[in-house]
DNA sequence: CCAATATATGATCATGTGTTCATGTATTTA
DNA sequence: TAAATACATGAACACATGATCATATATTGG
């Protein structure tokens, strides 16, 4: 069945009502991609690793590596995976470039998550 | 530089007390790969419209693809990844399944990462 | 029991992701 | 200013992902 034929099965046979409320009431399409965007980020052990030690302290890049047991080129890739959408933010001191987490919105995501998964 | 000189780099010219605390306080691996499954399951648009349509409403399968402008095939996909996350729920009724979110968690991780993007 | 209907699933294919290697850039210090 | 150090980035490759098509399964009504 495709999308053409839901279109269909939305005049003839289903809960055309239900479908219209849903749809009335549906994330714009930008919004759903960026909230999917932001989750998509979080989907990757390595960068929930780095970012759940974030959440503790400020580390430069090499200390995060060191703390994951990565490579420093892999982890300054998924750094600039972070930066890109906000979840962390950085201040340069000198050679060394200190990460942190981007805000606490960010930590309460984690531990929902960690609460999630600990439900069962 | 590789996961191996992260090691010397440990003993020689980082911050080898972050990184034991770091690590001293790390997520299990297997929660750090649990999380990040969790999310990546949250992390695809068509996913992230689905979850939110059903935060509103139970709907049966043929009703989500119709709302989301998908075929039934691919929404089936997606609905068998969000349960093996246990992000949604069933019920049978004759020949119909509906769906809804498995717990309040799901719609709350949900809200927290809107709040997220919507931070600026 | 057979046809119709709602949903599920296996195969396939184009596209995306994550790591590594090699190299580039920026900052400090000798 | 040259060497060393910390970090960033481009290319490449193996692997995963998501939609579609074809088909299977399950339930109901005739």
């Amino acid at each position: 069945m495709t999308a053409i034929d839901n279109a269909v099965c939305e005049e003839t046979c289903l809960h055309p009502e239900s479908i219209r409320a849903a749809r009335a009431e549906a994330l714009p399409e930008a919004d759903a991609r960026e909230l999917a965007a932001t989750f998509k980020i979080l989907g990757d052990p390595t960068r929930v690793k780095m970012l759940q030690i974030l959440s503790r302290r400020e580390l430069c890049v090499c200390d995060i590596a060191a703390a994951v047991g990565m490579g420093q080129s892999a982890i300054s890739h998924q750094l600039r995976l972070l930066r890109g959408a906000r979840l962390v933010k950085y201040r340069r001191d000198g050679r060394v470039v200190w990460y942190s987490l981007d805000d606490e919105h960010i930590a309460i995501l984690l531990a929902q998550g960690i609460e999630h998964i600990k439900h069962r």
